[in-house]
DNA sequence: GATTTTACCGAAAACGTTTTCGATTTTGTA
DNA sequence: TACAAAATCGAAAACGTTTTCGGTAAAATC
């Protein structure tokens, strides 16, 4: 059977389209009595507006779109749990679309995006994209565009961020405080922003702190796998002895990590300390648990949203948009992988 | 600036809409000529079809609908991941809501994506989904729907699963086989499918074996979380102390009890052997490493998208559609939690 | 040169909704 | 009773596309 539409319900009543699309959406213009009527059959004949009419009337579609570099990932799954519980409240509905940290794929994904006329973008950038023209397309075509965790700092769009360069001093001046004397740095790829700026706040913090930084303790990584960390313990057990402490781009390597030092019976956090970031489950789970910087996935997501929604209205009302960066706070979970 | 529409096209080369259409979909009733130069232009000036218009006008929108009880987590993440790629591959998007578990929720969101005319829909269901018209309601639409993982066996649509009895079976008949002789079983809720069929399995193996079934050493829990694992381990250390080997429903259960059977000096697999399910990539890392149930659940997705896909494309061709059930194959990986 | 065939094009309707604006009716005021 | 004001309604256009069907011009056939 077809769906009811206006027409049907104008037909049965014996009144216009009109009228019945004006009482539906409580128009003042339309008597009490035949607002009763309309709905009371609009109930009964189970009427759902047609999005696809709505959508083309109004060029507006209730849905945003989400490109994000992985799905299986606890930071990222987050970060989208907390966009799409947001966005439900408000009534809209979230496309996801998944980069696999490619640059093409992402065009090609904001192009998609576009062409399906959604209402805004919401994307944390892969870690390849060094070019920001399809961003900035998005920009120019009036649509909201809201970047997170990954971001570009030179597109001028909303940011939600955590200070990375912050959280990652922190960490790196606790690894100093419980008195480890030399320090390495697990690294992620070269492009990201946020894998920069955690290196400049470990740099920082031992420069601070009058010890020397030497490139050589600094561990390259282009995927942040368990696997990783295991192979980087034992490089590191075998180029630098001498390193007492680590401070760990993302927990799942420095989990890797620990499970390799565990293997080869090094004490931490006696002989090694170890600092993660990222704050996910299985951190507070390993033997020893991992002493991390908390990063606010879920709250991370609904920030984003919320600011998102708030250039949609903006939008709606003709308002100029004024991009705004919003910093999230995060905090040092101390556990036992340090002293 | 408005984006380009026919009509554009049409007016700057002095032809009619029609004909810019049908160049554009290479009807046989346009000229080579012409089709060259519409595409030229439309090339050009950017063109890209207002999806809208084509939704209202075709009926279709190239997007479904998927729903899962949990976004954070491994398992469903992966089987997202397969979605998603599979779709992307067909011209698909995907939207996603997340039912939190809740049937009320779940039957909102059927709602929501029927009003919002999605060509399909996916779903896993909640644990405390036992009423299923809302689902019914889908197939009465004529609207193809695909059930994974968590299945209403009543509700006659398309199924993809993996065998969980037979599975479980495997599972318990492994510590059968590798010398344990009281075997407890954590289990997940009363309610969904899998986790009944998982503790028939469980129960089935211990019976074709000779043993005896003892509902003692079943444990129910609600919620899924590690900390449940630590309990149980702690509890089946007090209450039956006899226990050597246990059968988990799910991994992270399995790695929670295997962290407390660690921290309270029980060798595993000496003392207690375990078997957990999902094979989550954290079960290799953990020591012992687990010994678990592979539950393909990148596959899943993508068989699930794959036979929504087919019954969308004959749903297009007014062709029948015969629901069919798909199980998966799942293995047993064997590690250092079993002898 | 007349007729048929083929190639090419466009008018128009349709999808279902929203919104403007004018028309009609009812009510209130003098 | 006459007129102004308020209340109520509907016609029509618009959003951009797809598709049917009929029409004209060019090419082919006799």
């Amino acid at each position: 059977m077809k769906p009811t539409t206006l027409k049907d319900i104008a037909e049965h009543l014996d009144i216009s389209v009109t009228t019945v699309s004006k009482a539906l959406k409580d128009y003042p213009d339309v008597s009490k009595k035949t607002k009763a009527l309309v709905k009371e059959l609009a109930k009964t004949l189970n009427y759902k507006p047609n999005a696809f009419a709505v959508n083309l009337r109004t060029e507006t579609s209730n849905t945003i779109g989400l490109i994000i570099p992985e799905i299986v990932h606890h930071f990222f799954s987050s970060v989208i749990k907390g966009i799409i519980s947001q966005a439900e409240k408000k009534g809209y509905l979230v496309i996801i679309l998944q980069s696999n940290e490619s640059y093409e794929l992402e065009k090609k994904q904001i192009d998609l995006l576009l062409s399906k006329r959604v209402d805004g973008i919401l994307i944390s950038l892969a870690n390849g994209t060094a070019d920001f023209k399809h961003l900035n397309d998005v920009i120019e075509q009036g649509k909201p565009l809201v970047m997170f965790d990954k971001i570009a700092k030179l597109v001028n769009c909303s940011k939600v961020i955590i200070d990375d360069r912050k959280a990652a001093y922190i960490a790196t001046q606790h690894l100093i405080d419980t008195g480890c004397k030399r320090i390495a740095h697990f690294r992620g790829p070269l492009l990201p922003q946020n894998s920069i700026d955690r290196f400049l706040g470990y740099k920082k913090a031992l420069e601070d702190n009058g010890m020397t930084y030497d490139a050589s303790l600094v561990y390259i990584f282009d995927d942040m796998t368990f696997e990783v960390g295991e192979m980087f313990a034992k490089k590191i057990l075998r180029e630098h002895p001498d390193v007492d402490g680590i401070f760990v781009n993302t927990d799942l390597v420095a989990i890797g990590a620990i499970t390799e030092f565990n293997r080869n019976g090094v004490n931490i956090p006696e002989d090694i300390s170890i600092v993660g970031f990222s704050n996910w489950f299985m951190s507070s789970a390993i033997t020893p648990s991992l002493t991390t910087i908390d990063q606010p996935g879920f709250e991370m997501g609904k920030m984003a949203f919320k600011q998102l929604y708030k250039e949609l209205k903006a939008k709606k009302k003709k308002k100029p948009i004024s991009p705004k960066i919003i910093a999230l706070e995060t905090s040092l979970v101390k556990r036992d992988s340090t002293k």
